[in-house]
DNA sequence: AGGGTTCATTAACCTATGTTAATTTAATTA
DNA sequence: TAATTAAATTAACATAGGTTAATGAACCCT
């Protein structure tokens, strides 16, 4: 069903991803993929578990994986989606190098591209470019997380379930309503109400 | 009331908050120290105000301040308060040279010490150490959103008003009502109910 | 000290969402 | 295809929090 890519394809749809934080040289981006290493994570598989140490920093190439942990009333709560062309790591542990409060579990079959920790901080320490990347993907975090901080703030669950679908166009048809209703922060009963009002 | 403080201590306060995000060693602090202006700002008013381009990093030597914007309703919602030896700015916005989406308003009679954009990129490129407390301080706000995000999942406003107590130790009493209700994301009245829950 | 302004409390009622459980629909597998 | 499991819908009821409005308390004023 799916189409052979070649490796080299990935590799340039990779580059996209990280020259949209930062301009990379091509000499840096040749040494950086001689350390890049793939991947295949299946359905409900982890990528990382609460607890444990990040040691990758991963581009996916295919895939969806959710970002979530267990609350103490054991509830799953879904912080965030990370599809295609996305990176993906326990981001502040992964810097720290210290353990991840949150798993991430793929949703489907997905493909990564990852470095270890101990090759990104190489690259760090050789090239400005890789400091502005992180520096720059920070920022976005939290901008990101302001746009949800924001949606809780001010608006409904029906509201948030919109501004979902607009925020994750086409991913409602690939997972099913406990996940969009894990990172709504309602029930799937209410979700199902949501939906359907309007038809 | 308050003793005078001299100025030289309140540069050392201000210098013992920067070194909790990197090493700053003493040439690059007192190349700093040049750039710093002093600045009061009353009771009500702004730092900055939605819509404007933020030319000002600062650190509050006294006061508080809450960052905030009025959503399409009309209601205000307070993102975070900060207070005496803390960073103030329209962080994404400063760095980017963007307009920041929400306004920075004195809730007490404040006093800063800042420094413009131009000066801060000047260090920027002068030495890493700046490079340093910019990443980690996206870093730290980054962690402290997940951790709003994670009550807005997780928790009711009671246990949610539990935490900001805990979070911000003293700051009820110096701020009314309203304002500690549009940090939680709940009216007022609501919070008065949960106030006389318990005594 | 009286009169006004602001802020907090309380009450009555309304609505969105949670909870539980039954039912239906869809997806998997024998 | 039938049998089984998983996922989504629906209904009935409970509760947290919103809304409005009235009351009460605290703080300013000349």
């Amino acid at each position: 069903m799916v189409e052979l890519e070649t490796e080299e394809k990935r590799l340039k749809r990779m580059y996209a991803t990280l020259c949209e934080f930062a301009q990379v040289p091509d000499e840096e981006w040749n040494k950086a993929k001689t350390k890049l290493r793939s991947l295949r994570i299946e359905k409900n598989n982890f990528f990382i578990k609460a607890g444990e140490i990040p040691d990758k920093l991963a581009y996916i190439s295919d895939g969806i994986f959710r970002v979530y942990y267990t609350s103490e009333s054991g509830n799953e709560r879904i912080l965030v989606f990370r599809g295609e062309n996305r990176l993906l790591s326990a981001y502040s542990s992964f810097l720290e190098n210290t353990v991840s409060s949150y798993s991430i579990q793929a949703l489907e079959q997905c493909n990564l591209l990852y470095i270890t920790l101990s090759d990104y901080t190489a690259l760090l320490n050789d090239h400005p470019c890789w400091q502005t990347i992180t520096s720059k993907y920070s920022q976005m975090l939290v901008v990101e997380k302001e746009r949800r901080e924001n949606e809780f703030l001010c608006d409904d669950a029906e509201t948030r379930y919109k501004k979902f679908i607009l925020n994750y166009p086409g991913l409602e048809k690939r997972i099913n309503q406990y996940q969009v209703a894990a990172y709504l922060g309602i029930t799937p009963v209410a979700l199902s109400r949501i939906r359907s009002k309007k038809n």
